[in-house]
DNA sequence: CCAATTTGTAAAGCACACTTGACATAAGGT
DNA sequence: ACCTTATGTCAAGTGTGCTTTACAAATTGG
């Protein structure tokens, strides 16, 4: 699963912290996920894809598929 | 998180079985997200969406948002 | 250069996504 | 009534999503 997740925050200029706070979750899961060491939980996809105003599918994209 | 798993099914008229088949997921699965007993994983929601042939949203909402 | 902020990473622990195996109930066809 | 298929559910086990605490490396700004 690959996402952009890094860029859309650059474009922000959100920290790690302030999107974690805004996401509701730790700041290192958000780095965990930035570097694909895991994918987040459904409900924490659709609160990124709420926070950036775009689609999961926006987001993430699985990597054979 | 809510879901219209069952009506999708209910339509191409697959069992929970072939579902869970398709999906790659066991048919306990299958029916635990049915019966919303749990989220399925990212990876899982994706592959839903993909057989039924819509997005991620299309499929599941989240109880608040 | 120095100090503060940001990012990357690690370990231990809890909760949940998902598994296999098993069994009870429901529904359909003969 | 019987047999088969489909669904619902439980229990025990594995892997991972996410937490807290902590510390090192990188970046930014005076």
């Amino acid at each position: 699963m690959k996402n952009c997740l890094k860029a859309l925050r650059a474009e922000r200029r959100w920290t790690q912290q302030q999107l974690a706070d805004a996401l509701g979750v730790s700041r290192q899961t958000v780095n965990a996920i930035e570097k694909g060491k895991f994918d987040p939980s459904l409900p924490v996809a659709f609160r990124l894809a709420a926070l950036f105003a775009c689609r999961i599918e926006d987001i993430f994209s699985p990597n054979s598929g």
